[in-house]
DNA sequence: TAAAATATTTAGATACCTCTAATTTTAAAA
DNA sequence: TTTTAAAATTAGAGGTATCTAAATATTTTA
């Protein structure tokens, strides 16, 4: 249907496009893409051929309906087969964005659905992020960044905005993982650092690490 | 590493490497490969510089050393997918191939190594063929073709040599299967045909099944 | 608002993989 | 052994995806 590089942009413009007015523009989508700015004019032109984007000269990228469409069975793909990763062949969180990013590609109907079954029909992935089914609908799930509670507030770890490897390995290393309860015992007012309840241990992290965190209270 | 083309060339040659003495013909690559002579030509002359096959004008190609370790290992993947295929999700041995075509692409070492424990190390594919391990070592079984025994002769069938769908469908709708005793009841002369038993049942088949089909005796 | 800075697009090039048509080499037939 | 047929290679081209450098449009700053 459409080729690696194509199914790669669709997901990327998926995930920078969060203000639904502004379109997504060529240098934050060559950052994600890490490519060149006029290799994402050159392949924007593409998709818009194929009405895959709404694309006018200098005004951003948009997804169009088809668009939308095909990137959210992309990243359904992306999503179970990194619970597969987890659940079945004992990969730990941080390993798995690589290997999915190669296996969200490989085309068959039946082996998603029957993966999907096989997995027992997961609802979230290992970094919490929702799973579309089959029709590409999804629940948004209501959840803060830990960095917008304030002292006292308290709320359970469901999911990560970062989820490289360093990230997930620092969490990993201070027992930091989904579904845990957290609590803010202080919040520093001039660097925004926390001292969080986590469990039965307590711990000051900074905002690169509350800024990264969602928390459903 | 090496890109999905030169992959699936390598795995090619190593197919239609027979005889040790004879190099693969650009002809027969192109048939195996679906495409034209002089693509073959081209490809032949990069993986040559690339020290993976040995090459001289006209005189065929053969696998180098390294060469032969890259097929092996891509054969490895392919097979150790075709059996989580059918044994994991419920795909019958005729729809696994297309799939694993894709699959045997994906680039991770763990990926592989977890797969094959989780399959418990299986040692042959849903088409009887052998699986070779993370050295590239495999066992050779000692297989006949169906079509070279002779009346009364009988034997296992451990694996098929056509694994199209329509093959393997036909086979299906006969109830014949890997691990079933076969008997050559009769054998017609004129057009090489048999009649086998195979289990409670006895059937008349051409050569163009008895010839894809390996026998243990 | 005019100048400067930034963002984006275009022009021109390369690598990969494939094709058709023409040429060359090898093998088979007369 | 010469001629003919088949197999293989080369020449030239197109599509995809990428790059650098140059040109153009937009936004910011003064
Ligand atoms: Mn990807
Ligand atoms: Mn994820
Ligand atoms: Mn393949
Ligand atoms: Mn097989």
């Amino acid at each position: 249907m459409f080729s690696l590089s194509e199914e790669n942009y669709l997901k990327a413009i998926f995930h920078l496009q969060t203000h639904p007015k502004a379109g997504v523009s060529t240098n934050a989508l060559a950052e994600e893409m890490q490519t060149k700015a006029s290799s994402v004019t050159d392949m924007v032109k593409k998709l818009s051929d194929k009405h895959l984007v709404i694309y006018k000269k200098y005004q951003g990228v948009y997804l169009s309906d088809s668009g939308r469409e095909t990137a959210l069975q992309i990243i359904r793909k992306h999503r179970l087969w990194e619970v597969f990763l987890v659940e079945k062949l004992d990969f730990s969180w941080d390993e798995v964005h690589e290997v999915a990013e190669e296996l969200e590609h490989i085309k068959s109907e039946k082996l998603i659905s029957e993966l999907d079954k096989f997995l027992d029909y997961p609802k979230r992935d290992p970094h919490g992020d929702p799973i579309p089914d089959a029709h590409g609908d999804f629940q948004v799930a209501n959840k803060t960044l830990l960095a917008d509670l304030t002292k006292e507030e308290k709320g359970t770890l469901v999911g990560v905005k970062d989820t490289s490897p360093e990230f997930l390995k620092y969490l990993d290393k201070n027992n930091i993982a989904l579904g845990k309860t957290i609590e803010v015992l202080d919040k520093e007012e001039f660097d925004g650092s926390m001292l969080i309840q986590i469990e039965d241990q307590s711990l000051r992290v900074s905002t690169m690490v509350t800024a990264n965190i969602f928390i459903k209270i």
